[in-house]
DNA sequence: CTGAAAGCGCTTACAG
DNA sequence: CTGAAAGCGCTTACAG
């Protein structure tokens, strides 16, 4: 039914082996070379992947696995790793593990079935994996994105979770401010513990106490930081500043806050994580911490590639890649008692 | 290095045949079965879905093309359906075209190389597509998920877009509205085209004369419903109910109302569109019309399947899933001149 | 540079 | 029910 290249050889009148060699870049006698490209015009040749993945142990497919395909930061990670991928000829084979570590083996059995040349792996709250491990063994590049397993030895790379959180705890700081909560998301996740870490962590440098009724926690969804939010504004002593730690959590925490008729900065001051497409539209606009998920998904697919092709230099390659703070409208700067003896 | 059959049959003292024919589920003599089914335990043998699918044409794998993986609405679909192909061994290949029409037949291109045995396909903002056309000629199953492409003749899964729109605004007329103000998404989409159609003709039966300051056109983005939104509130005679056609632009006006300070339902009726997880937390909970997602991409991936296997009965589907209203606390039924008189 | 041939891991019609 | 053999569409070491 198609056309293969048995079909190209005939007609270009030379052997399948020339014609393979054509294909895969090999210099041939310029009237051969001719005469091959026109049998694969006329006959509308086009290579089948699966045959060739048969000879070379490669299919060309990349699996990514992730606990959900409906979570933005995810995805949008993957869409720029796919774009990487697709440009090198490789293609996703995506699956789901619904935060499950069962079906995270499965899957990963799965795609290893499969033949996939690599995998981009984002854990989640999963940890560890015996299929995992396989991997490994079967010298199958593996890349895990924003997690450490740390008894998993391969590529990792994330962004700098606790340092992110930091960065804004002490910026809000040096506005002045004493009484900042958070809005944890899940401490099953490293993220999640990595941005609590971090918020601790600028607390502690700064010698601020940290207050129990300040640190609340929740799922990484919009209802989890609608529900924390509500709870902190009822609170007899409110905070002065907020600080969400995921995209869910802050779109939820706005609506909460809008909800209660508190207004963004002059009652409370807040910064929100994940660039989105309302943050520097609504009223005011938010300062929020950016994740660089392009460069996140570019350099994940990048390494894959990389050890796909045997260099394994860097290995295991760590990289942490540093969030960015944008500023814009929603932290105000308090008064010190010196500032208003000025 | 991988074992192969030929391994098995060496260690079960059979065939390469009688092994394939186990795995393909043949009846063996019972001795034969017990030690081939011994072998592939003991020698840890796993199939070659290469190697199966260069013999049977068959790649096991389905290909899902849509415009952005960071869609909800489309992802959550892709993951009913992923969990029915999974079970039943195939994989999903994913592709992003970036709502770009060159880069749509570029992927399906792509996928078509991969030999992938059937596609599920969201245009969204793309029509047509000759490479499409390729498909149908080589009998490859398409299923197209929430659009109609009236020159494409193959499965179509959808919701009743325009009738969901009606049934939401026909409520809200019930309930003594008359200034219902539509916030409308992409006009070169579909949906966005149909759910816009459902609103007017609504308006028609109940012969409600169409205003134009309450019919806003935005992106099918947060913030194309925010803008919306602020738009229509600053109108001298603000609509006394709104109707937002998708789950991002229903997010994005509730932003919008709340920061306006304009409370739901006692200034202003509210019915939104997708059902997310602050719809029913929120103060007050969201009346919205709920698209049933899951089974969409349920049906998506049973009616690849069977034309997989050849069955054709009701080719071509056209299949229209009735959305659902959650009603909930959102909207206010106005007095009539009637009512009061009572 | 190129042809003939073996082989990647499987399936399946054929004959028994 | 099962074995031997041909073949799916490609690649590649070998010899020229």
């Amino acid at each position: 039914m198609a056309v293969t290249i048995r079909d190209v050889a005939k007609r270009a009148n030379v052997s399948l082996g020339t014609v393979s060699r054509y294909l895969n870049g090999y210099k041939l006698k310029e009237t051969n070379r001719i005469r091959v490209e026109q049998a694969i015009q006329e006959l509308g040749f086009r290579e089948n992947f699966i045959a060739k993945g048969l000879k070379n142990n490669r299919s060309m497919a990349i699996g990514v696995v992730l606990a959900s395909l409906t979570d933005l930061f995810a995805t949008s990670i993957v869409t720029a790793a796919e774009r990487i991928l697709a440009d090198e000829n490789y293609s996703i084979i995506v699956c789901d593990f619904e935060s499950n570590q069962q079906k995270l083996e499965h899957k990963l059995r799965f795609l290893k079935d499969r033949s996939i040349d690599g995998l981009i792996l984002f854990p989640g709250n999963c940890t560890s994996s015996d299929a995992l491990r396989e991997y490994l063994n079967d010298k199958i590049p593996v890349v895990i994105v924003n997690d450490d397993m740390p008894d998993i030895n391969t590529d990792k790379v994330t962004v700098d979770n606790s340092n992110a959180s930091f960065r804004a705890i002490e910026y809000l700081i040096h506005q002045n401010h004493r009484d900042i909560a958070i809005i944890n998301g899940d401490q099953n996740t490293y993220t999640g513990r990595e941005r609590y870490k971090g918020y601790l962590e600028a607390l502690t440098t700064y010698q601020v106490q940290p207050r129990e009724d300040y640190i609340t926690f929740g799922h990484f969804s919009n209802s989890g930081g609608y529900e924390a939010a509500k709870k902190l504004l009822a609170l007899p002593n409110p905070p002065t500043a907020i600080y969400t730690t995921n995209y869910y959590m802050t779109f939820g925490a706005i609506i909460a806050i809008n909800e209660a008729k508190i207004r963004i900065p002059d009652d409370v001051s807040f910064i929100g994580f994940d660039h989105f497409d309302l943050s520097d539209v609504i009223n005011p606009p938010l300062t929020i911490v950016e994740q660089p998920r392009e460069r996140l998904g570019e350099l994940a697919a990048r390494t894959v590639l990389r050890r796909i092709k045997g260099d394994y230099e860097d290995f295991p390659l760590r990289l942490s890649i540093n969030t960015k703070m944008i500023m814009k409208d929603s932290v105000r700067r308090l008064q010190t008692a010196k500032d208003k003896r000025q």
